[in-house]
DNA sequence: GCCGTTTTCGGCCCGACTGTTTTCAGTCG
């Protein structure tokens, strides 16, 4: 079966080689429908399958040319357009255009004058000093591909957000208090809150521009300067990340931060829509374009957003995903907001894979102001953890019981499990345990790779014990080292639904797990969700933001989070 | 190639930077 990321590449790749062949807009309209294939919740596969040629072209931006060549690609595997363009200039596109300033264009440049194919062949040609004997290269253009290729080689290109989350926090908390600084804001995909970043954009207003850019430029992380000027200064951190600096004037400061948080869908949708109101919108500001360029907003974000008659709306929305329309009836989200959980249903201690012990554990979710916690150490089957069988998770019950007096009225300690789904869909604790704990957690720790309809079909099962309360971890994705196992998503969020099954957002910076997409259909379909740590130690507390941060791009509201409710709230839906 | 509170043709986001040019193409966000 034909996966949407590999649908979505073949277009990406048909748009980039007709950029290079100077064919004009035809790339983005496959640019466009290349996201939309891959933002999309739904397999293509199966929307295909539902209803044909006619329901893909229901897919934004797809349209009868591109749904045949979906189509096609589904039926045979192949595409004979894409294979043609490909014969044309047969070069490892995907790859080669990662590397940072290179392009169609010029790509096309290094195979017809060097027969540079791929990325190995770049690297050579660049390392003879070819490069920049070609026309309109030089040796810059040559270091930056070297450069290039040493960043793809060394972090895959992107951060896991979480990651890197406290090295940003300083460097604008540092940035905050110099004197000659005024605002600061950190923009671009860390304040849309994506699951992982490419760069980090900060904005900043000063009198001294000079001053703040040398400050930046000169911090103890900036491994290299690639360059600095009046009002921008772009560097290379040790921890392998690029950061721009850019001064904006105060009356540009609104616009120059919604322009730089973006998403660039998103820009583009609000750039239209200033167009069809008689203004032009950029990163200065929103003007009437009727003669003179009158400033209409600029100072303030959220004006900018009401004069193009759309409510102001958290960055995490801004994809270009039906956003704005809502925006323009009053119809956002109320968001979760950061700070209102009032519990944390997965957590791990010593006994099993944990560092700390439940007491630890304990102590540091009160001093975080959680009023619950559940404790949910692995079980038998994952041997390597010491998973707990059914004799020794009772004893951990004497010593939850033990903490529990000794703590008070200060936080309540729920005796739960992360239980392993075996391979049929059993669990690895039988009935009689689980119908006595608080909290069940359910969970894939092996067998990966059964096939979707077996995968499906065993976590079906496992879902519908009575017993069972929250599906941990749904996808089993792990960010840059493993992707999903293979699962009708579809399904399963309907045996939730009808089994009263709560489905995990799992903050672990590097699980993320269920993805936006996901979390927006349960919203839609009214599963509930928890937003759990997967802590294994007290300091994994603090990803919980980031777990509510995914609830948020999917469009959560606190009703949707069982654990943003009190405890008894929450013990009642889970015990129906 | 897509799309439509200007609709089935004629538009399609915008500005800055870089490196190589001597007036600009390519790339990026």
């Amino acid at each position: 079966m034909i996966s949407n990321a590999e649908v979505a590449k073949v277009l990406r790749e048909i748009g980039e080689y007709l950029e290079m062949q100077g064919v004009a807009f035809k790339p983005r309209a496959y640019e466009k429908a290349a996201d939309a294939v891959a933002g999309s919740g739904e397999q293509v596969s199966e929307i295909y399958e539902k209803g044909g040629l006619k329901t893909l072209e229901e897919i934004p931006g797809v349209g009868a040319s591109i749904a045949e060549k979906i189509e096609e690609l589904l039926k045979t595997g192949r595409l004979k357009y894409y294979e043609e363009l490909k014969k044309k200039t047969p070069v490892d596109l995907g790859n080669l255009v990662q590397i940072e300033g290179l392009g169609p264009k010029n790509i096309k440049k290094l195979y017809e004058n060097l027969k540079i194919k791929n990325l190995d062949d770049l690297e050579k040609a660049a390392r003879a000093g070819k490069i920049r004997r070609l026309e309109s290269f030089g040796e810059k253009s040559e270091e930056r591909i070297l450069k290039g290729i040493e960043f793809l080689k060394k972090s895959g290109g992107r951060a896991v957000l979480g990651f890197i989350m406290p090295v940003v926090r300083n460097i604008e908390e540092r940035l905050k208090s110099l004197g000659e600084v005024e605002k600061v804001a950190v923009c671009g995909s860390i304040r849309r809150m994506q699951e992982t970043i490419g760069d980090i954009d900060i904005l900043v207003t000063s009198k001294k521009p000079r001053s703040v850019i040398d400050y930046f430029a000169a911090m103890p992380e900036v491994e290299h300067v690639y360059g600095k000027g009046e009002t921008k200064t772009m560097v290379r951190l040790k921890i392998g990340l690029d950061a721009d600096l850019r001064v904006v004037e105060p009356v540009s400061y609104g616009a120059a931060v919604q322009y730089f948080t973006g998403s660039k869908e998103h820009n583009i949708a609000l750039r239209e829509i200033a167009i069809k109101k008689g203004y032009k919108l950029n990163e200065y500001g929103l003007f009437s374009s009727g003669g003179g360029d009158r400033m209409i907003a600029g100072r303030d974000e959220k004006e900018i957003y009401e004069k193009l008659g759309l409510m102001w709306m958290p960055p995490e929305l801004r994809t270009d995903s039906g956003e704005i329309e809502a925006a323009k009836t009053g119809k956002l989200p109320k968001l979760i907001e950061y700070g209102s959980l009032q519990g944390d249903l997965q957590i791990q201690t010593d006994w099993t894979d944990g560092k700390n012990s439940i007491e630890e554990m304990a102590r540091a979710a009160v001093s975080l102001g959680l009023e619950y916690i559940a404790i949910t150490d692995h079980t038998e089957r994952l041997a390597m953890t010491g998973g707990l069988d059914k004799k020794k998770i009772v004893k951990q019950w004497a010593e939850i019981d033990k903490i529990q007096r000794k703590l008070g009225g200060r936080i309540k300690i729920l005796k739960g499990t992360e239980c392993d789904i075996l391979k049929d869909g059993s669990l690895d604790l039988p009935d009689k345990v689980l119908a006595k704990l608080d909290v069940v957690g359910v969970a894939i720790h092996s067998r990966f790779n059964l096939s979707r309809r077996d995968q499906t079909e065993r976590i079906k099962k496992a879902i519908s014990n009575k017993h069972v309360h929250i599906f941990f971890h749904p996808t089993g994705r792990i960010i840059g080292r493993r992707e999903a196992y293979e699962i009708n998503m579809d399904e399963i969020t309907e045996t939730a639904k009808k089994t009263g099954t709560v489905l995990e957002i799992d903050a672990f910076p590097a699980r993320l797990d269920l993805k936006d997409e996901h979390i927006r259909k349960c919203v839609a379909a009214g599963v509930k969700m928890s937003i759990d740590s997967d802590a294994h130690s007290v300091s994994h507390f603090q990803y919980l933001e980031f777990g509510i941060a995914q609830a948020r791009r999917g469009w959560a509201e606190r009703n949707d989070i069982i654990n943003a409710w009190p405890l008894e709230k929450m013990r009642k839906f889970l015990k129906r």
